[in-house]
RNA sequence: GAAUCCGUAGUUCAGUUGGUAGAACGUUGCAUUCACAUUGCAAAGGUCACAGGUUCGAGUCCUGUCGGAUUCACCA
């Protein structure tokens, strides 16, 4: 052995061996406990992350249970992430000159579905050298063709079962560009303008209240004025009406929390069809919405007079037409944020366009269900009332996107609309294999919805389409699945949505535990960002320290579920912990029965050498190393990694080294059988605990000792 | 604005139903024909954010204040 341990010479060697034994493809065996993981699926656009190697957690559980005997399977895929996708592909082509409009949708859609292949394999790459034990053999993406059917028939059965509907939704829509974009496409900037003071006269003719606004063309489709409920000035007229200026129409004033009194007037007009704090507002008090202002970007006949008008003449004229009858108050420069459109720079209008939703109410009660009875367990234990509060409080969820590269959306409109069946479902209708003609009415005039399904929709049924796609008998062996690891910032995005997506398809709760780690942070307790320039490159970290380190510095003196802090210091000093590691290995293999130690050390002149007791030594040890095992599982299984890992540097470095090792030096170096072999054995079984966490090291150490071929994955006990 | 978490040694963090304050790194001193200087031995270093309360006893439980972080909402 040689006196430093060397990651490179062993890390991407042990991989390799680890991958061609298949100690980690999928297999049933009936004998044993099944114990499942499925891979929260990365985005395949972009290079591994410290979120990334945080997934340790689920090696970790992995590599124990297989030790333990358990058949482990951990699932890998990666996701196709529509929006973010999309837009990084953009920034490609923009690279290039050109942009998405120079495509058909086919063609764009192939292109991404390239770059995203050819970014899954560097994917997998990266994911092996962090020492993940997945099933690479087996990869799933949202985009292969048996899950994009099963995600069809989930989006049937709940338009069968009643729980989806169409409804307006505003979306970022571009005049010019003729389409709406996601909020990652829309550049938020500094614009100055004015902030119009309008006055709104009450209908029972006691005076007026006046608003302000930066946009008084939308006045034509005011359905309300908000006011917050404590503000004195106007608590007396919540509830009365006024009448709305040009056009007439007699809206009422509503207390809402949202306005600020001390903005403007402290009093709000509300046109829930062009603002998107309005359309909630709207909702919220039940307020109609009125379009004025059409995808052409033309005043709409709701406008009456000024129909057909562009946004800025209708401004203009009705902002004359106010001081006309003098119910224009003020006129303030105001400097307030717009956005824009990140292609052609123009302003984004919010518009109402219809999509789909999911009725959340009966899915999220089930869901809260499981979690209150225990169906589903959730660590660390306090994420457990926050789980029930975001199902509590989940509105119905908007599943259309307007973009390309998605599984779209396998619903028909139908344009004959012949019979009553086929106009009370507004013409739509559902088929998860592409139609011919019209289920409701047989008129072969239809055609597909252009959008496509949010990502979560798909991946909220990532652990039940994993598997059924690996076939039934797969599917009944493993499902649930055992824990679902992931980060405690998508609790609501992500795991909300499988539990209450996997309970209504499947009957069960996806996963019978949620286990939630922690955010990376710098050594200022900052969160790691691209834009502060404190990001950690762990492809990097892996160069120079080895991934072994990485994994030990993620895990050691970490609490379950807080965050971890990543510091040069806390790498160094794990590394140093694999070398001392290593030369315990090797000063007990140095001393094996038969090996020739020509260091022998002498009696020291005129010291007495007193003969130990080695038996009672060893005895004393064996005691203590029993109490270590014993936590060591206790741990493990309450999911307490941090603590694991912590007893362990401290037993086989400050205990087993520091005290027993230098005890009983002088006897292993005197070729002490009985010591050698009973340290030998110790040392060997501490590098078994060790392995889930370090991985290669002891792999590594485990061969010098075993024999090139061995491994401690399918080790004989 | 709401919710949650956190505040313990110079630094990063443990502290498991309340019972004498712990580790790692750093600092200081000592040790080298020794498996490891990526080492060993030892030492110094804490009003447990602050103020109340419960208790025989509080780092731990309760209330409030201050400071930090995250998520959600919002910026007309």
């Amino acid at each position: 052995m040689d006196s430093k341990y060397t990651h490179a010479q062993y890390e991407q060697k042990l991989s390799a061996f680890w991958e061609q034994k298949g100690f980690f493809k999928g297999v049933i065996e009936k004998d044993k406990k099944p114990f499942c993981i499925v891979l929260p699926p990365p985005n395949a656009n972009a290079d591994l992350h410290l979120g990334h190697a945080m997934m340790v957690y689920e090696d970790i559980m992995i590599r124990y249970h297989k030790i333990q005997g358990d058949n482990t399977l951990w699932v890998y895929g990666t996701d196709h992430a529509g929006i973010e996708t999309q837009f990084v592909f953009e920034k490609h082509l923009k690279k290039e000159g050109k942009s998405r409009f120079d495509f058909e949708r086919s063609v764009l859609f192939q292109m991404i579905f390239d770059f995203v292949s050819k970014n899954k394999n560097i994917m997998q790459e990266q994911l092996q050298k962090l020492g993940f034990g997945l099933d690479y053999g087996n990869p799933k993406f949202p985009m292969d063709e048996n899950i994009v059917k099963i995600v069809h028939s989930t989006f049937k059965k709940l338009f069968d079962d009643g729980l989806t509907y169409r409804a307006k939704k505003l979306v970022n829509y571009c005049i010019s560009c003729g389409t709406s974009f996601s909020d990652l496409e829309v550049n938020y900037e500094e614009k100055e303008g004015l902030l119009w003071y309008i006055s709104y006269p009450l209908r029972d003719g006691n005076g007026s209240i006046t608003v302000a606004t930066t946009r008084p063309e939308t006045l034509l489709g005011d359905t309300g004025i908000a006011v917050h409920p404590k503000d004195k000035r106007y608590k007396k007229l919540i509830g009365s009406y006024v009448i709305l200026p040009l056009i007439g129409r007699e809206i009422q004033i509503v207390a809402d929390e949202s306005v600020d009194p001390k903005f403007g007037t402290g009093a709000v007009k509300v046109t829930p069809a062009h603002d998107h704090t309005d359309w909630e507002t709207g909702k919220k008090h039940g307020l109609m919405s009125i379009q004025v202002i059409g995808t052409d970007g033309k005043m709409t006949t709701e406008a009456g007079q000024y129909a057909g008008l562009t946004i800025s003449k209708a401004r203009e004229a009705i902002v004359a037409s106010l001081k006309e009858k003098n119910l224009l108050v003020e006129e303030k420069p105001y400097t307030n944020r717009v956005g824009k459109c990140y292609r052609c720079k123009r302003l984004i209008e919010p518009l109402p366009k219809e999509q789909w939703f999911i009725s959340i109410k009966p899915l999220a009660e089930r869901a809260i269900d499981s979690v209150k009875k225990g169906e589903v367990q959730v660590f660390p234990k306090r994420f457990k009332k926050e789980l029930i509060r975001i199902l509590d409080n989940f509105i119905d969820w908007n599943i259309s996107r307007q973009i390309v590269w998605g599984i779209r959306i396998p619903a028909y409109k139908c344009d004959a609309m012949k019979n009553d069946v086929c106009r009370s479902a507004n013409g739509w209708f559902v088929s998860t294999t592409p139609p011919t003609n019209c289920s409701h009415c047989g008129s072969e005039s239809f055609k597909q919805d252009d959008d496509t399904f949010d990502t979560w929709f798909s991946s909220g049924q990532w652990p039940f389409v994993t598997l059924m796609t690996s076939g039934n008998e797969m599917y009944n062996h493993f499902y649930p699945t055992t824990v679902m690891e992931t980060g405690h910032d998508i609790l609501r995005a992500w795991v909300a949505r499988m539990l209450m997506l996997g309970l209504h398809i499947t009957g069960k709760v996806p996963f019978k535990t949620i286990f939630l780690h922690g955010l990376v942070r710098d050594k200022h307790g900052q969160k790691m960002s691209k834009s502060k320039g404190n990001v950690v490159n762990p492809l990097e970290v892996i160069n120079i320290f080895g991934a072994d380190v990485l994994r030990a510095s993620l895990m050691f003196e970490t609490k379950e579920g807080s965050d971890v802090v990543l510091t040069d210091e806390k790498m160094i000093g794990m590394r140093n912990f694999g070398n001392k590691l290593w030369n315990i290995g090797r000063f007990i293999f140095m001393n094996r029965p038969g090996t020739i130690n020509e260091n022998v050390p002498q009696p020291i002149k005129g010291q007495v050498s007193v003969p130990k007791d080695t038996t009672k030594i060893l005895a004393k040890l064996e005691k203590e190393f029993e109490s270590v095992k014993k936590n060591y599982m206790k741990n493990m299984d309450g999911y307490k990694f941090g603590q694991v890992l912590g007893d362990l540097h401290a037993f086989t470095w400050h205990r087993f080294a520091d005290i027993y090792i230098e005890e009983l030096k002088g006897e292993l170096k005197k070729g002490d059988e009985q010591v050698q072999t009973s340290l030998e054995k110790m040392y060997l079984e501490c590098i078994v605990l060790l392995h889930p966490f370090i991985p290669f090291e002891t792999e590594a150490i485990w061969q010098v000792f075993k024999g090139e071929n061995e491994s401690i994955l399918n080790r004989k006990v």
